[in-house]
DNA sequence: GCTTATGGTG
DNA sequence: CACCATAAGC
């Protein structure tokens, strides 16, 4: 099994890249985040050529989550279940030939001394729990999507001067590693844990390509069983070069399953 | 000598569009209406594989005039200089091969019940004036532009609807005449003076270009001895057919001189 | 920088 | 319908 995971940063205004993406890669799963699109709106015709089944939820001008499948889901669940804001836009479950695959556009916190930063990390939590209520981490299942967090030192250009980095701040990076310690492998890590490779490099910074100032902030994991099954992952940095690109690109996993 | 005219409606958008006719129709001079950019951001480096040296005025958002010519001009003027409103923005002149030519992208006037349309009438009498000041009926020049307005019945679809319509109204018609009347005549109407032919289409009516539903009111005059020698005129509609175009589009006229 | 939304212009 | 400006988010 093949999965990859793109924040597309509109789909609207991606659907060519993703389109030759999945025609040159074709995955088994393609998660999406930030597609920006409500349901009402969602490209489904043009997506149709491709042939694969999509799954999604969106709202109007932000977040938005998608996952198109070559095979339909056996299962579909949107948001949290816990009472709390649903997030439906942000986290999107699917169980396709029976495993769990997780999809989350994480929020990105704004700045450490924010609400918004708290909201984050408390966002974590639940997420935490959330895979305690609905997964087990001695069976097989996956969680990828736009994490909004570099894990180390070498997953940001220059990390000394992110200390206070909403996606590099300590207590981010804590609380993302309490989430991964309940049961998830970041198998890129665990593939090639010397690897210094980004998948996020700000439009802001003309030159942030060139001089690769990126982040590695989207993550593919997945539960032991299934991680010591993954042979192969990558980045392809290619769409981030294209025409019109998302300031993301793709990072997909093969699975031997 | 080959003088065309063109409202871009903003320039950076149709810079495609205008580059890819320099280099088809290769005109002498192109006068550009409604660039829409103020002087510092005009887009010099995207226009220089033209070849064509550049005379523009502009603002931020609205109206901006540009002349692209093959020479280099003997003089340029911004702008009226009766002490009024200077205008600047709307009028161009330069003198090349001795030849003033005068750019004009005319107040369009709102509404026939508005001060912008008493300011319309207004600036033709004003031009009228600057006119007799600069220019002489007995020597060449050429006066071009969007000037908004339809002089003739046959220049507007449905003229009967369209009796109170800033660039058909009565006394419009009769001002844009009376300042021909200093001693410019329409090329166009003289060479083909039962030909047909709309010079911009509404963006707003979808069907306006396929159903002919335009207006003629991009202009190309000139003094009586240079109108003599217009050998030819046209209207290329095939930029208004073209991807992301103008709702204007051009009309060239060729001199024997 | 690039996306979104809104409100104003012709 | 297609521009413009502004403001927000990342």
């Amino acid at each position: 099994m093949k999965i990859a995971t793109f924040n597309v940063n509109s789909l609207r205004k991606r659907l060519p890249i993703v389109l030759d993406w999945l025609a040159q890669q074709k995955p088994d799963v393609l998660c999406l985040q930030e597609t920006k699109v409500q349901d009402s709106e969602f490209p489904l015709l043009a997506l149709a050529p491709s042939g694969y089944h999509i799954t999604f939820r969106g709202m109007k001008s932000y977040n938005g989550v998608a996952i198109l499948s070559r095979k339909p889901p056996e299962a579909v669940f949107h948001g949290f279940d816990d009472g709390g804001e649903s997030e439906d836009a942000r986290l999107l479950r699917v169980v396709i030939d029976g495993i769990p695959i997780v999809n989350t556009y994480v929020p990105q916190g704004f700045e450490i001394d924010s609400p918004k930063y708290q909201y984050k990390l408390g966002w974590y939590e639940r997420l935490r729990q959330y895979f305690e209520k609905h997964l087990s981490p001695t069976k097989p299942a996956i969680w990828c999507g736009d994490m909004n967090i570099a894990p180390r030192p070498m997953d940001v250009h220059s990390p000394e001067k992110h200390l206070k980095h909403v996606c590099y701040h300590e207590d981010a990076r804590k609380v993302y590693e309490r989430t991964l310690a309940w049961g998830f492998q970041d198998v890129f890590v665990k593939l090639y844990p010397d690897r210094r490779q980004y998948t996020f490099w700000d439009y802001r910074a003309p030159s942030s390509l060139e001089a690769n100032k990126g982040w590695r902030i989207d993550h593919i994991l997945a539960t032991a069983p299934l991680a010591e099954q993954c042979t192969r992952v990558d980045v392809d940095v290619e769409p981030r070069r294209a025409k019109d690109p998302s300031d993301h690109t793709f990072i997909w996993a093969e699975f031997s399953v």
